[in-house]
DNA sequence: CGACCATTTGATATGGATCAAGCGATGTGG
DNA sequence: CCACATCGCTTGATCCATATCAAATGGTCG
């Protein structure tokens, strides 16, 4: 399905310039100081994979530009979108020992990549570091949580939350450029690229969005899109 | 829809006998010395509320005897329960400030409350009790990923899952008395009682369980059930 | 321009929900 | 101790939301 690059191991100097937009969310994150200090920046190509389920969890990452997607598979084929990371965001942290989803970028994206082994020990001296590591760990708790509710509601409720979502995160205007394809939002709301389709058609229908093109969405009516989410 | 008794502020005497055989589960837990010793032991009768969702969580729970849900409920009734806590479960860490889920004993169950600002001054003291926090959160993330992976199976595999996880928790044999309900499985699985019911009668059909009574299961053929789970 | 890939749209199928009885166990009051 | 109400569970009949299968459209890149 997915084509699978092989890892690049070294960053790589194109498009910082479009990254460099992002660079303003960074000091919004709790783990500034010391830990993001310790980060080797890296570079992922679209589709590339950053880690991969059951590997051993050494790292940690900060994203820093483009978009990234975790998610695991089922033996058939089927597929579980975990998480959509934006800049700013810290991923890696779902794991006990060795990672429980698999990693990839949705754009060519720029990761800060932290060595676990130098933040827990960091943690063992400073309290706060701790503090940020069970802080963060704990809204990674609660995002599942949130996801774990979308799934059993029906499929406009669950696009509807999606958009609110991705509008709210990328911050909070009504025009979303979504980074990634219809297969990866029907992977993460469990539902087919069809029924992700045809309920965006119908939400156009009864104005509650716009559709300039395919990624780029407009929300028109916020209060109509709410009222799905029951 | 369920009664909702109040919350009984004093531990009562009574079936203290029947939780006596979970206490065997203490030893394994890894919060084992200083943190549960601050806990007073407390008692809820069978659908007795907890904690609500949305009140501060002051507290962590650590569970002695008896079955606990936790359960989130959509403005129109839909109800999602988050998970089934046995003997030996910590629970009430799926928050930040606020309880995002409420708990409710399913059977008479003991607990022991931990006030919350205690464990964490403790954590700033101790870093091994730091890192236990940080583990049961982890591990509290890793059964929501479970969980979540389950919410895209089919009905069967759902329940085949369900089932081969209750007998695992319940200590590995394959005999299990169930303390949900129909209504609490199904609330866990995304699914209605009738189909829970449905694909029961079906999985005894083809022999890979037995159904001594509604609640008593007995696993028949586990090869047959872990197929089931892609 | 032509090939390719993502997306939309249409037609049909189906798994699980919903609606509706029936059944068995448990408990309560007479 | 029995009649009866209640509750949890099962079973049957039908419906419907979403999946599946199939084709058309549109956008992108060489």
């Amino acid at each position: 399905m997915l084509t699978r690059t092989t890892l690049r191991k070294t960053p790589t100097g194109e498009d910082l310039a479009r990254d460099a937009q992002f660079g303003s969310r960074l000091a919004a994150n709790p783990l500034k100081g010391s830990i993001e200090l310790m980060g080797a920046p890296m570079r992922f190509a679209r589709n590339e994979e950053i880690y991969g389920e059951s590997e051993p969890a050494d790292y940690i990452y900060k994203l820093v530009g483009g978009t990234v997607r975790t998610y695991r598979v089922l033996s058939d084929g089927r597929r579980q979108i975990g998480a959509f990371y934006l800049p700013g965001d810290m991923f890696g942290l779902e794991c006990g020992a060795e990672h429980s989803f698999s990693a990839e970028a949705i754009t060519n994206a720029t990761v800060l990549v932290i060595k676990r082994s130098a933040v827990t020990a960091l943690a063992s001296h400073d309290v706060s570091v701790a503090q940020q590591l069970l802080a963060m760990t704990a809204q990674e708790l609660a995002r599942m949580q949130v996801h774990l509710m979308l799934l059993i509601k029906t499929a406009q409720e669950r696009v509807a939350d999606f958009l609110l979502e991705m509008a709210e995160r990328a911050d909070g205007h009504n025009e979303v450029d979504l980074p990634m394809s219809r297969q990866d939002i029907a992977d993460y709301l469990g539902l087919t690229i069809e029924t992700i389709s045809r309920t965006l058609t119908q939400l156009e229908s009864s104005a509650a969005i716009a559709l300039p093109t395919s990624r780029r969405i407009v929300l028109r009516n916020r209060a109509a899109l709410r009222q799905l989410n029951s």
